[in-house]
DNA sequence: TCAAAAGTGTTCGGGCTACACCCATGC
DNA sequence: GCATGGGTGTAGCCCGAACACTTTTGA
């Protein structure tokens, strides 16, 4: 309660360090996948894991959560959202660590990602090739993972993921990989024409048989559109 | 990422205390009710709060909310989920504080809450007759409710605020109460009678006109349902 | 020209909403 | 006995699910 502590009980406060952690989620190449480092240091040196950063002196979370992004892959101003907070005292095997997980839409093909610090390198993963991670990570993976599926069945997320100008195949194409389950074209189409942010232009998608026409975002409609179902 | 520090930003990892914080509703007298404690001490004097407590060296978040509720109200193995993470800087006048809330459902009738150590009272508040809460409780309290209410519409929560033996009608007070819309009543009682955990007894309520018949619910058939939804 | 993907409407069922009357009990 | 709350069924609506053929373009 932001108080002493209680007398009844005597407990000593733990002086446990604080992270934010970033599941972020990438769509490239009809896939959805996530950003993964790798470890340069121990503990878990060379296995995969989250990126995440400590909480400095003056900072919110969210606020380190976007340092790490900023660092990590150069990108402002992403879609980021808190999930849980992991407090198991042994989940870190050297000393006590905190974690809040956060998840981040972003645009693969806008950023690249650099490896920095104490990581030795840096890669996105399809979401189905994920190797066992260190730490706790798996879980705050999962977690995040089923928290972006609750959150997309009723808000549209998806166009954070995409580039700015896409198809409607290439739409449902993320909403099927975030999901997991395949979805009718057609009901597909009619839900998304009811969305008064999706623009068509004039250009076609060259290359791809049958020159699907492509979309984009009014980006002032669809922020409010998000505002509305937060 | 429970790692060392990034280099390229030097940031000096903040010691924050971490805490719990409760937001316990109940259901007495026909209405949502919130359990508030009184500061005895700085800050926040005389403020009316959530309880809550210092997360203990060997605790993980979720046993230092059970804590705090088994010597506030006494009760064990309550429903408990995890909201948020609070860690704005400045959320405390004195010392860094990150809080991680949790709401919790309890039977107020079968519990007498004890004010003690830096409290100087205990008291079930009336949803809408909160008072403006110390520290970011109030931002803590609303979204807590906001969480309950989502989770509510998914999941049938409002048996853990009942007695073990209620009406239909009084069901129907405990989700008009949390959604704070009038629900028909004809549609939700349809809607109950397709849960197999409810439980028709062979009483009827006395003192009340129309003598409606008692419900039980069947608690591994609920507890089963509730961790199908989870 | 043919193979592949884009594009398009309608039907069905389930769940939610709205709504009115009779019955049991307390006062 | 009468006022209050308990108990019950049906019809419309909306949303999501299922489903097949034509058009466009690349190869």
């Amino acid at each position: 309660m932001d108080g002493p502590l209680d007398t009844r009980v005597t407990v000593r406060s733990a002086a446990a360090t604080h992270t934010a952690d970033c599941v972020v989620f990438g769509y490239a190449e009809g896939e959805l996948r996530v950003l993964l480092v790798r470890r340069a240091v121990e503990p878990f040196l060379g296995h995969w894991v989250l990126p995440g950063g400590a909480m400095a002196e003056t900072e919110r979370l969210e606020e380190t959560a976007r340092r790490v992004l900023l660092e990590l892959v150069g990108v402002r101003n992403l879609y980021l959202q808190q999930v849980a907070t992991y407090s198991a005292p042994d989940r870190h095997p050297v000393r006590r660590v905190v974690t809040t997980s956060y998840y981040a839409l972003v645009r693969p093909e806008q950023h690249q990602p650099t490896a920095l610090g104490y990581l030795s390198e840096v890669r996105w993963f399809p979401l189905s090739e994920v190797p066992p991670l260190g730490f706790d990570h798996s879980t705050l993976l999962a977690d995040a993972h089923a928290r972006l599926i609750l959150h997309l069945r009723t808000r549209p997320l998806a166009f954070d993921l995409l580039p700015e100008r896409f198809t409607l195949t290439e739409a449902q194409g993320v909403y099927e990989e975030i999901l997991g389950e395949g979805l009718d074209r057609r009901n597909f189409r009619r839900k998304l024409q009811t969305y008064d942010f999706l623009i068509e232009t004039e250009e076609k998608r060259r290359g791809v048989r049958g020159g699907p026409v492509l979309y984009r975002v009014h980006v002032d409609r669809l922020r409010a559109q998000l505002q509305k179902n937060t």
